[in-house]
DNA sequence: TTCTTTATTTTACGCGCGTCAAAAAAGAAA
DNA sequence: TTTCTTTTTTGACGCGCGTAAAATAAAGAA
């Protein structure tokens, strides 16, 4: 039980009561196996008594290599990118890391302001998932030309050392192909103007797939700005459905939110979505969003393999860091989806 | 159009570019308006030409006061939970702060870790939701004897400066007042042993309010442990629809999130949830979880008052730096919830 | 026991900036 | 123009810690 008798403002304070030298409690506290056995015996013996933690800002102060990384999501509101950011949080404090979490909120102003902010803690590396079309193309390279980074979740070409993420078409060619097996082909719902550049890759997808069926595609686009995509596949849903702009029973949405919009929209008006008999409905959809099990029906779709996003983002910037922040070549790693077949469709 | 002709690396080199000594330019980065107009000018000049922005943390080192704000939340991947973070991080940025969002995702020796690492930001204040009951409340009345910090969410007897929250009692009251007028009264659907105190408040408040109806309380307690309410839900939903062990056709769940799994547990055994005539239950909840809106059937519930406790939140934080971190008395602000009706009750 | 060699510790300085007291400049009054 | 005030600016030091080089202690060889 580290009690304290007197707080202890700062290591010279704690080195004097250990009775070592700051520089070597500081050595200690970089590395305990560093100094010698006597030595680190009275600083545990000083650390038992008086709690007393290094300030960590003022170490990066004048640290060549930080054990700080940054982590910068788009929109933390959203639980696919706070399960992800989560993920990966948790594998930096296994690293031995500190990670820092921002979110920009969909805001470019913000994103820079992050990128500006995290220069100044000087981190080894942060791991960005950029906004997309938004964002300041400009600052971003600027900053990755300073830091070493990764991207991940959504590319930026040529900007960061490295990308990971996860393979768009192999989402898109598992549920087309899944939707066409089982049933009629699908149409693609999506936002007319996505920021996400996974959406376009994602369309872009769905066209050869079904190209490579022989089926003529058909693409649904709604309006909509913004994050909030429940609210805008709940109204795309509705407005399609009131049109009658469906060619087939079968409906692939570009990711999991706006599929859970257009769940509502359609129970709304009375039709039911899922793969059983008796329903008007089926719906599929990418992304494996941490809600997509507890819908009603709970959501076909194709899942992200979040964990190894996490884990090969993570690693890969280890490995940048532990290569001074340079790597021969920019790298982008991509992993497959997996199918997973709920109720929906 | 800042170019940078040159890396600036600190203020100095700053300074000596714009021809100003360096704690004049501190002083301007401080506040624009407090030197000559004529230094200003030479200042803004230089920042045309030179893109600098000085080191936050060098800047909060010796600083007596900081502009940092801290916010801990308990589990980031809730989105009541980053909704709430969202709103509380834009109105410290509205008031000139800089916040810095952490979250221990469930763990309490993460949750000390936080606090531990907020010591070294050295912020003017923090605004801390804490875990509950698996909290370390040592490490944490320690640290509030330390820093200036306003609990939220959910509260700890005599811990921090002040508390700001919601009424757990409002909330129950509406529900179970709307559904008894409406309908047959609730069991109360929850956890057999809730981490967070909101959840015994809400089970109280349930006790009272149907004993002042004078009708008999029926409490069914669910097992499972951790953060995972949506599955709990559901497996509570299957074992108790399945044992029959509902007493009326109304459930009352002690939060969203355990509302949504139940939904799909109900789904799953073919149950309709809803107000309407041939439904065969009625379902309501309490928190208007981000959500709660997008279920099947879109869930009643009763509303935080989300802009409310963040900006009362923040407010009382501000209130409490400018007071010198110290209130004459610990307050607690409490705000009522809204009664929410969707189709589920 | 004495001299090397090597492992530790200490000395001294730096990181990027805040802040106070002293000095200089600007402005007002004479 | 000179003198006195009132800003501004600047010099000097400090924050809490990292780190290279110098000094010391420990260990081994002679």
């Amino acid at each position: 039980m580290a009690m304290t008798r007197q707080r202890i403002r700062n290591m010279e304070e704690f080195a004097a009561i250990s009775g070592i030298s700051r520089p070597t409690v500081s050595k200690y506290f970089h590395d305990p196996e560093s100094v010698r056995p006597s030595s680190r015996q009275r600083i545990e013996a000083a650390l038992e008594r008086y709690d007393y933690r290094p300030n960590v800002f003022a170490m990066n102060q004048n640290r060549k290599l930080t054990k700080n990384v940054g982590i910068v999501v788009p929109y933390l509101t959203d639980p696919f990118f706070a399960e992800i950011a989560r993920t990966i949080e948790m594998r930096c404090v296994e690293a031995g890391f500190q990670p820092s979490l921002f979110s920009g909120y969909g805001s470019p102003e913000q994103e820079v302001a992050i990128l500006d902010t995290l220069r100044s803690l000087k981190p080894a590396g942060v791991l960005l998932a950029p906004l997309g079309r938004a964002s300041d193309k400009r600052a971003i390279e600027r900053f990755c030309a300073e830091v070493p980074t990764v991207l991940f979740d959504s590319n930026m070409e040529g900007i960061g050392e490295a990308f990971v993420g996860s393979d768009n078409f192999s989402f898109v060619m598992q549920t087309v192909e899944y939707l066409c097996r089982t049933g009629e082909p699908p149409s693609f719902f999506e936002m007319k103007n996505p920021a996400n550049p996974n959406a376009n890759k994602r369309r872009a997808a769905y066209l050869t797939m079904m190209e490579r069926q022989g089926i003529e595609p058909h693409i649904i686009q709604i309006d909509g700005t913004g994050w909030a995509f429940e609210e805008i596949g709940k109204q795309g849903a509705l407005k399609v459905l009131a049109e009658k702009g469906l060619r087939t029973d079968t409906i692939l949405c570009s990711n999991d939110r706006l599929a859970i919009g257009f769940l509502v929209g359609a129970f709304e008006l009375g039709l039911k979505v899922g793969r059983s008999k008796g329903c008007n409905l089926r719906l599929a959809s990418h992304d494996d969003h941490p809600f997509s099990r507890f819908t009603c029906p709970p959501l076909t779709t194709a899942a992200h393999d979040y964990a190894s996003v996490s884990e090969g983002a993570v690693k890969t910037l280890i490995d940048l860091i532990e290569a001074g922040g340079k790597l021969p070549n920019r790298t982008e790693i991509v992993y497959p989806a997996r199918l997973i077949m709920r109720e929906s469709a």
